[in-house]
DNA sequence: CTGTCAAGACACAACGTCTCGTCTTGTTGT
DNA sequence: ACAACAAGACGAGACGTTGTGTCTTGACAG
C-alpha cells in the first residue's frame, strides 16, 4: 500500500542481498537462481526483496553496477587502432570470464522479455561504454584517423556487435583473433 | 524407461502441438507460454509432449524450422551490395514483425541457458542463411567485387552482428535505414 | 511509535512423473 | 485376405515438489 520509505532501508540487508545474488550467479547458471535462494543466502526476508527489486534480473542488474568495473576509461594513446584494440580486447576477457559471461548472457536473456531490464542494462552498461567510445572516435576523426562522414555511434556497433553476436548466438568462441578480424575489416572495408 | 517409438508416432498430435505453440507465442511474451497452456491449447496429454520434447523451447524450435520459410534463397542479380541490401532488408523486416521478432528473442533468450536449444538455432536457423549468404560473397570475391584476402564467414558476421545487436540489447530500432550504414561502412572502410 | 526487519505460513501456478482407460497400429494365425 | 491380438502411444488428469508473491508475527531500529 504506502511505498516503502528509503530513508529507513537497513543497508546491511541491501548488501547482503547483492552479495547473495552474485555468488549464486557463480554457481549455477542464472535461470537456476530463485527468489527464495536469494533470501535464504542472505539471510533476509523474501518480503525484504520483494520491497526493493521487482525481480532477480533487478537485483543482479544493480549488484553488478553496485560494483561498478571501478574507472571505466578509455585508452588515448594517439593511436586510434591500437586503443580500439585494447579496449575490445578487454571486453573479450570479459566475455571469456566464466562468471561475468554469465552475468551478461543472464541479463540480456531476461531483458528480452521486461523492458525494465532491458533499458537498464542499456543506460548503465552499454551507453556509458559506448559514449565513451564515441568520444575517443571523435577524437580520432579530428586527427584525421578516422572519416569524418560517418556517425561515430554506427561505427561503435560495427565493432562491437560482432562480439556480442558470438556470445549470444553461440556460433562461434569470442577470440582475441576476432578483435583484429573485426578492425582489419572494419578499418580497410570489404570493397576489393 | 524404453525410449519411444517414432513409427508409432501420432502426427496429429504433433502438429497440433507445433500449432498451439506457434499461437500461444503470439498471445504472450515467450516467457510466459506454458507446458500445461501448449497441453490444454493442443488438446493433448501433458505426457505426449514429454515424451517428445525436452522444453518448451525446443517445440518453438521445430515449430519455426518446421514452417521453414521456404525457399530460402539469396539474390544474385551480379550487384554484391544491391543483393545484400535486399537479402538484409528482408532481416530487418522479419526483425519487426512482432510475432517473428518474439520468436526470436525468445529463442535466443533461452539458448543462454540451453545448449542443446543454442546449438539447434545455429544448425537449423543461423547456419543455412549464412552459408547461402558465404556463397553469393565468394562469387562476389571472383568477381572482384570483394577482397580476396578476407574470410567470407567473417564479413557476414560483420553485416548481420549489427541487426542481432540492436534486436537483443534494445539499444535502438531496427530500421532498413541501419542496412544502408552498415553496408556503407562495411564496404568503404571507416578509415580516413 | 512508526516502519523495516527476519522468519516463515499461505494460496497459487507450473513443473515433471505417474496412472488410468482408450484408441491406433503393426503383426500373427487361420 | 482378414480377423484377433498385443504393444504402445494417446487424452485426461491426479500427484508431490518447487518457486511465486502476499501476508502475518514479533523483534528491533530510527
Amino acid at each position: 500500500m504506502t511505498p516503502p520509505n528509503p530513508d529507513r532501508r537497513s543497508e546491511r540487508a541491501r548488501r547482503a542481498i547483492l552479495d547473495a545474488a552474485l555468488e549464486l550467479c557463480q554457481e549455477q547458471p542464472f535461470a537456476g537462481v530463485t527468489m527464495e535462494g536469494i533470501a535464504k543466502r542472505a539471510g533476509v526476508g523474501k518480503q525484504t526483496i520483494y520491497r526493493w527489486w521487482p525481480s532477480k534480473a533487478a537485483i543482479l542488474l544493480e549488484a553488478i553496477t553496485d560494483r561498478g568495473t571501478g574507472t571505466l576509461d578509455f585508452p588515448d594513446t594517439g593511436d586510434i587502432v591500437a586503443d580500439l584494440r585494447s579496449q575490445m580486447s578487454e571486453v573479450v576477457r570479459a566475455f571469456n570470464d566464466p562468471m561475468f559471461a554469465a552475468y551478461n548472457r543472464g541479463l540480456i536473456a531476461a531483458a528480452q522479455s521486461d523492458p525494465e531490464i532491458a533499458a537498464g542494462i542499456v543506460k548503465t552498461i552499454i551507453e556509458p561504454r559506448v559514449d565513451l567510445c564515441i568520444e575517443r572516435l571523435e577524437k580520432a576523426q579530428q586527427a584525421g584517423a578516422v572519416r569524418r562522414d560517418l556517425d561515430p555511434r554506427d561505427i561503435v556497433e560495427l565493432l562491437y556487435a560482432p562480439l556480442y553476436y558470438r556470445l549470444l548466438l553461440h556460433t562461434r568462441p569470442v577470440t582475441p583473433d576476432q578483435v583484429d578480424t573485426i578492425l582489419k575489416l572494419s578499418f580497410t572495408g570489404i570493397e576489393a
